[in-house]
DNA sequence: TTTATTTATCGTATAATTGCGATATACAAT
DNA sequence: ATTGTATATCGCAATTATACGATAAATAAA
């Protein structure tokens, strides 16, 4: 089975590849974490999750490969925050989904 | 493997599964047509994508289940429409994702 | 009735996602 | 050096997604 993915244009790829990363409610409520928190470590987004510790960084691992976050290590923990550039380019590219190619039905 | 997702808050199961349905470039473009078009049969749509019919069909029927499209059936073809009242829930869960949760950070 | 067209579904193959225990690695403290 | 803590990764299983050929069902036209 080839990726078919690749022949669509790429604005919609980078719309889908945002939305992929939006598709679990763990991701989401990660990114607003984040957003409330600044930054905050591993343990502390485990902490606040229904999840494994190995589960939850395999989310942000996905999250990084995106790169809507980013992780600095600080000794034992590691540090995750928003990549602001990326998210002001997520909500571009959403807000200019609905408010330009939606706009006539809603 | 259990579902996790049920166990997280209701408000982000919703959004998650909105963005899955965005989650294929050939969905993307499939809503925007139909936007555009008001309404268009299932081989117009085949017609501009570089997929199967079958495959076509597949997704139509995800984002049927979603509720984001509806299906009239007229005569041999099958009339397809943008669902006016889940763009809405669609448009405005993800505006209030980034102008009240995303708020801080962009 | 036969033929052609449109669409959905079945069956199948492959790939990706989700989830987690176990483990490795890295650091801090004792 | 040993112990404890934090995180990433490996290996595995289960599930879901993607893709399409073949075929069925429904309709229209000849």
């Amino acid at each position: 089975m080839r990726n078919k993915s690749e022949q669509f244009d790429l604005h919609l790829q980078d719309l889908a590849v945002f939305a992929k990363m939006l598709s679990h409610p763990a991701r989401i409520q990660i990114l607003k974490k984040l957003v409330k928190k600044k930054s905050c470590t591993c343990n502390d987004i485990v902490g606040e999750l229904p999840l494994a510790q190995a589960t939850v960084s395999q989310h942000l691992k996905v999250m990084k490969e995106v790169g809507i976050i980013e992780g600095k290590v600080d000794g034992p923990w590691v540090c995750y925050c928003i990549n602001r550039k990326k998210m002001r380019q997520l909500r571009d590219g959403f807000e200019s989904l609905f408010q330009t190619s939606f706009n006539k039905c809603c």
